[in-house]
DNA sequence: ACGGCATTGTTATATAGAACTACAATTCCT
DNA sequence: AGGAATTGTAGTTCTATATAACAATGCCGT
């Protein structure tokens, strides 16, 4: 699907022989790490395909919330307007979304996914599910849930 | 110390009226939430200096580990030489470092903070330190170790 | 109904971060 | 001694993102 590869993030290793101090005991840089090893185990779930955290996160507000505004999915995505408009450029470029004038608010499109689109993402969750369980291996089911919970209650 | 603020990145709040699906369940974008919410608590604390989390890493890399390479900063950021470089050559502008020759390896040089580096990073460790305690406000103190605990072996 | 204000999409520009490559100097290895 | 590897450096490129300005359209108080 696309033709240029995703910068890949690779994982930070701890180095030997290093002291750290006390960073692992800050929650910014703990998060930071667990992220970026995230990040790449999402980078092998979507490899080949062009897509990026945004952009399945895109895909997947686009499916759930057909006819979204630019701006609302920018707000959802915490980015700029101008940056929500290069993403559905993105999408549209390669017939995964498409722009459709509304009938309510003459500013507005309404983004609405393709068949195509829907394919795509479709596919993209269950792999991107996956791959997720397999980054999560390293906890126990019910260290995830509980991560989860904290992580949501940190950022709601 | 610093002219041009940092870049703020606001915390992405949840739209209302909008399906996020199962979004909430990848661990991967909850990590991602909770870590740019940790992010704009850090820039809160250090407001006006001009700091950024690579910065404050390497500051307290270099610390704990004075004479350290270029090379192995890089490694520690998980960034590429030339990162690292240019990472040195800001702190060094700001006299917060300075790279001394080594006398066992004449390629490399040898990082160290000044007096200067050393009293901002004191006083920085203490402030970021009291932002993550706000930040982890939302837990309890031992939900924030077990916090800990599980994003330490899902990035060791 | 009208006039000011807000919102939407869009374009253009700027900036920061980071990667990659190439290179000279130096060290390591055999 | 000589080839391979490492270090710092410079230059280039790429991507992501913010910002500002603008036209078109809608909203709202009077």
């Amino acid at each position: 699907m696309s033709k240029k590869p995703i910068a890949r993030r690779k994982p930070v290793a701890r180095v030997a022989g290093i002291d750290y101090l006390d960073l692992g005991q800050h929650l910014g840089y703990a998060l930071r790490r667990a992220q970026v090893a995230a990040f790449d185990a999402f980078h092998r779930a979507t490899a080949g395909v062009g897509i990026t955290p945004p952009r399945f996160t895109a895909l997947v507000i686009l499916q759930a919330n057909p006819g979204i505004s630019q701006s609302t999915l920018g707000e959802v995505l915490g980015t700029a307007r101008s940056g929500a408009m290069l993403l559905a450029d993105w999408l549209e470029a390669r017939g995964l979304a498409e722009r459709r004038h509304r009938t309510d608010d003459g500013r507005a499109w309404g983004l609405y996914l393709t068949a195509r689109g829907q394919r795509l993402i479709e596919r993209l969750r269950r792999r991107v599910r996956a791959y997720d369980q397999r980054f999560a291996a390293r906890i126990r089911p019910g260290e995830r849930r509980e991560l989860l919970r904290l992580l949501e209650k940190l950022a709601p």
